[in-house]
DNA sequence: AGGGGATGAGTCC
DNA sequence: TGGACTCCCTCCCC
């Protein structure tokens, strides 16, 4: 400890001792007789350094505000000595006074939480549920071989092939699969530009970053045209981009007179495509709903409030079977379920409760009879049939999917292959120790039982991955995951791609190739662009050529 | 290598 | 109703 002599000298430091905030002076008997006292003798240790480094940094300060040293290690979370939260190695350890970061109740914390190991547990039981066990589950899967061989049980890493791309440079927002190209994947970012990938030629991509100023948070096709694409921004703008061309439009700008402060500012999460109507539904961050004719490209009818004047939609979806059905969700904590045929504010067919905000709400992919959503609150929630009980939903899964901002949300989809409707992929926010990695797997979700299926993961892979879309005819899955998209085939199919494909397609299997030496993080020569590939030769040359061939496009 | 910043929603008053 | 304050597993850059 620093000698009474040159203490003298320095700003008052006042001791903060316990929890009841109870501070003094400075007397080193009092302080060592507390020390003694109260503290272990690595605490003592410790706190005596870090005093010195106080009073040291201190020195070139004049004038002086009292110093407070805390001498008690306390809880990051909750400022309580007597324990600490925080990672340990790669496992997180929760504060034990706070409840349960998982599951929210109060009594346990999520190290011993029994949804962590077994999501089943999770599941409210539904009244109407259909007995689904596991078994029957993974019969009914070998019937059928054309359903996703993704989903082996629980092991996946050493059964799929991951490729890695990174031309964004902010984080993923949202991804979308071509509907009739298979190897074409769309990608969104924080920034507001837009990524296309063939991921059949690995480098063949374009980046078009003049469409939006900010996120993109949805993109669908025209399905009527597949070169057209519409995008939907928090710049208030929806994007109309032909993919052959570059060439984009602005069918609807909902902010025409530019900033004018955040309480006018507009911005655009959830849109879809009702094919049947014509129509493009999209809804704003002030509750309301709009429409674009499809044909003309141009609005049509009034704007609706849908949801709670002021807050944001964040979803819509058109019912795949229904024409006149749509879904919509959003921060007032409820998703909706709408008719066409009799818009007006409040005529909702269906209001679905939520304890907090509905990232996503969806109908099932097939008949359109089932509803998953996504909750903040650390739950899905599924609907057997839109026909029965809208009260309640039939099964509540226990989830971590808890919101970051900044993260991404999450948004639980369906697999669009699945033909029992039950399969959904989501990413997970609450880490696991795996090999002494903390990793964010992505989790394969019988959401007919809560079970979990499979979980994804790479060691390489050590940021979260809210983003996940499913490839509407492949047994493939895409992440978007920070600025990275990643690419998950089964294993076999991949390498038989390779052998055929000299390009040589994706592949790097799980922890062949290390990436970088900073934690497994993406550090390579090019900040634009990382592929995980067993052959680098050639990547610029590529990469510049198919880019010098689009003047619209950006590069990054 | 570690500090700071971007930034959304809940809560309290 | 709105402003101030808080927040628990981010992630990237400087």
């Amino acid at each position: 400890m620093a000698p009474v002599t040159r203490r003298d000298s320095f700003p008052k430091v006042l001791i903060e001792r316990d929890s009841d905030s109870e501070q003094s002076s400075s007397e080193e008997e009092e302080d060592d007789e507390m020390l003694q006292d109260e503290e272990d003798d690595a605490v003592t240790t410790a706190n005596r350094k870090a005093e010195k480094l106080d009073v040291a940094s201190d020195s070139t300060r004049k004038g002086k505000a009292p110093i407070t040293i805390c001498l008690k290690k306390v809880c990051k979370v909750c400022k309580k000595p007597g324990h600490e939260a925080g990672f340990k190695g790669a496992t997180y350890i929760d504060c034990p006074m706070k409840p349960c970061f998982l599951c929210k109740m109060p009594g346990h914390t999520t190290l011993t939480c029994p949804h962590r190991v077994s999501t089943e547990h999770g599941v409210v039981p539904a009244p109407r549920r259909k007995t689904c066990k596991p078994l029957e589950y993974v019969f009914e899967r070998q019937l059928r071989p054309s359903l996703p061989s993704i989903k082996p049980k629980y092991v996946i890493p050493d059964q799929v092939n991951c490729a890695v791309i990174r031309y964004h440079s902010r984080r993923i927002t949202s991804l979308e699969f071509h509907p009739t190209k298979n190897n074409i994947l769309l990608s969104g970012d924080k920034k507001g530009q837009l990524g296309v990938w063939d991921f059949g030629k690995v480098y063949e991509k374009v980046v078009y970053g003049n469409i939006h100023s900010c996120i993109l948070n949805n993109m669908r096709f025209n399905p009527t045209n597949d070169c057209m694409v519409y995008s939907a921004s928090s710049d208030g703008t929806i994007g109309c981009t032909d993919l052959e061309t570059g060439i984009s439009s602005s069918p609807m700008n909902l902010n025409p007179g530019g900033w004018q402060g955040p309480n006018n500012w507009k911005m655009i999460y959830g849109m879809d495509i009702n094919c049947e109507k014509g129509l493009v539904l999209l809804a704003d961050s002030f509750g309301f709903l709009y429409m674009i004719d499809l044909r003309s490209n141009s609005r049509t009818g009034d704007a609706i409030l849908i949801h709670k004047k002021g807050t944001k939609v964040v979803g819509i979806h058109c019912n795949p079977i229904q024409p006149d059905i749509f879904l919509t969700c959003g921060n007032d904590h409820f998703a909706r379920i709408w008719d066409l045929r009799q818009m007006e504010t409040g005529s909702s067919l269906h209001d679905l409760k939520h304890n907090r905000v509905v990232n996503s709400a969806y109908f099932s992919p097939l008949s359109g009879t089932k509803i998953l959503t996504t909750s903040q609150d650390n739950r899905l929630r599924v609907w057997d049939s839109i026909f029965g009980n809208m009260d309640s939903p039939s099964r509540e899964i226990v989830h971590s999917h808890d919101f970051n901002r900044h993260l991404t949300p999450f948004k639980a989809e369906w697999d669009p292959k699945d033909p029992s409707e039950s399969l959904a992929v989501v990413g997970r926010y609450i880490s696991e120790n795996y090999n002494g990695a903390a990793l964010h797997p992505i989790d394969f979700i019988d959401t007919s039982t809560g079970q979990l299926v499979a979980e994804v993961m790479d060691p390489n892979i050590t940021t979260i991955s809210p983003v996940n879309k499913l490839h509407p005819r492949d047994d493939i899955l895409a992440t978007g995951s920070s600025r990275s998209i990643f690419i998950w085939k089964p294993k076999e199919k991949s390498e038989l791609v390779e052998e055929k494909d000299e390009r040589k397609i994706v592949v790097c299997g799980r922890g062949e190739k290390k990436r970088g030496k900073k934690n497994g993080s993406i550090s390579d020569e090019s900040d634009d662009e990382e592929f995980m590939s067993k052959s680098k030769k050639s990547k610029s040359k590529q990469t510049e050529y198919k880019l010098s061939r689009c003047p619209t496009k950006a590069k990054r």
